[in-house]
DNA sequence: ATCTCGCATAGATAATTATCTATATATAGA
DNA sequence: TCTATATATAGATAATTATCTATGCGAGAT
């Protein structure tokens, strides 16, 4: 027996010639011609190296062989069905699993999002990467993860993007200091401020660094701090000022005020970035298309901004 | 997903690719090169649709598909595994079915080859047809059996025969004949002796009647009898005399005598006929071999005529 | 005896597969 | 940064497959 050319299309043909009886039948149903299955019919028995039927007035009467050939058959594309459907529910994005990794700030956002997905896809297996950006960006390199959360998005050629909500950064004082009264601030009032700021790379810390530069000025006394509640806590207990995510500060946020700062907020935004060069699995496509009907229902419709809608388009163009 | 040109090869390497975690393992495992299996693999996935596995620092990661389909593939295998020893069982002979069709006169000699094969090889099914040879004939034309024994073999270009047994056809009469008790008969001295025989086209009879010929003479009072048993109680019983082959008469025969007949008795032979249009099942093939190999010992040595083990040999060269 | 039906064979062709060698690319280690 | 190892891609070719049309052939039916 030589499997090595079986296919399971001379199977499906084997099979409906025995469901048929007859090899003009079978050739109908299958839309071919009878010689073609008669050939194929021969091709099979020489794969398998015994005689499998042979004609008997009218019907088709199965060897041995023949008869084991067609259990065999049935159980292996029965099987292979079973697969199908299995990948139809993988297809649809029903079942699977894809990782996302988010810059750290995004956290604060993107469970509103996760959260009704999972509750909608409760079969899709989902990971989620936090890290600062540099750390993000790195997994973006090295291709470790489907979907990548930035705030500043990569500007590689191999990255698809999608802006999702509008992420305006605020200089936040502590209540008491002297320019939380102030009616309107100025940069020059703020230069001798001491900042508390997350590390260099964070899209953050970059977004409001080349804010300075575009008004001329350079900060002088600036404290690193490695997280976003830790330095809204610092500024609430008076250690300095900050620049952060509007959406980092909670609701109520005792302590704190957002200054009325010239030229603030800083308008940046979320973008979804996926890469162009890699095929997504569908739970991934399934959560971006998830993503662009429910935006507005699970985050605050006045920073949504939707661009998921054309991405999908793009991405669905890429899968040809 | 599409099935239609996916090979148990196909899965095959695959399988090799997932348990060895590698592509070059697996193609040199299967005697293939690196790019071969590489562009295998990409196939595999063009056919199912779905990115099967990506790379991951030295060894491989299963995506969901890709872990679906090695369980698949696995469970296909090995089902057609399954299928391939069952074929093995078939191809030894082993197992299987056959038919044999008998002209009457050899039911009293074949199952003496039968018992004992039916006993050494007990998984094979076994048909026997018995007929006259008119009927055995016809079921020879109509291909309905697999192996045809016969007296006076078709002498057909489709078939090939083998002798294994002589058959000689001995004159009995009733033990109070006249003849009985002469120490040779002539030919002439039966002319006007009423004879029982069986339908015309019967081996026993055609033999007969040709060396009635040869010797130039004609019967006159023929009594046709459809069964050898009957003849034997007919003659013994006093109705006539009749040709018979010596194999019908039981060992001791009260009542019948052998005439010694000049010219008797006649020469013939029991053969196996096989078709050389159609190829045998193992099943036939391993009864052929188990004659060949034990005629002696089932049948009278003094009449074996062990032509068997040719005809094997000429069908193992008719099947390439 | 002739016709029809179902099947097999022959011959043809386009598509697909199997497989190679040579080369590019990427990742990990020195 | 250079090298070695593992994969992927490209290009080529022989074999195999899929499929057709046309035709032969045997068995029942008329």
């Amino acid at each position: 027996m030589n499997l090595r050319h079986l296919t399971f299309r001379l199977l499906e043909v084997y099979v409906t010639v025995v469901k048929t009886g007859s090899v003009t039948a079978a050739a109908q149903r299958l839309h071919l011609t009878q010689p073609t299955v008669s050939q194929q019919l021969k091709r099979l028995s020489e794969s398998v190296g015994e005689p499998l039927l042979h004609h008997d007035r009218g019907g088709i009467e199965l060897t041995e062989a023949g008869r084991e050939l067609y259990r065999a058959a049935l159980d292996v594309t029965g099987r292979f069905e079973d697969f199908g459907d299995y990948l139809a529910e993988l297809g649809g994005g029903r079942r699977g699993r894809f990782s996302i990794a988010l810059v750290n700030t995004a956290q604060y956002v993107l469970p509103r999002l996760l959260g009704p997905f999972s509750q909608a896809y409760p079969e899709v297996d989902l990971t989620v990467e936090i890290g600062n950006r540099q750390q993000v960006l790195e997994r973006f390199e090295r291709q470790l993860d489907d979907i990548y959360v930035f705030s500043h998005p990569p500007s590689l050629e191999h990255a698809a993007a999608a802006r999702f909500l509008r992420n305006p950064l605020v200089m936040v004082a502590p209540e008491s200091h002297p320019l939380a009264a102030r009616a309107s601030v100025h940069v020059n009032d703020i230069l001798t401020e001491r900042f508390l700021l997350r590390e260099p790379g964070s899209a953050t810390r970059m977004l409001f660094e080349s804010w300075l530069q575009g008004q001329g000025v350079q900060l002088s006394g600036v404290l690193q701090m490695a997280s976003n509640e830790a330095i809204r806590v610092a500024v609430a207990s008076g250690m300095g000022l900050s620049v952060i995510s509007r959406h980092v500060l909670p609701v109520a946020h005792p302590g704190l005020v957002v200054l009325p700062m010239q030229g603030f907020p800083i308008q940046s935004h979320w973008h979804f970035i996926v890469r162009r060069d890699r095929r997504l699995p569908h739970a991934a496509l399934g959560f971006l298309e998830f993503v662009a009907r429910s935006l507005e229902s699970c985050l605050p419709p006045e920073y949504v901004c939707n661009e998921v809608e054309q991405l999908n388009k793009r991405l669905a163009e890429l899968a040809h």
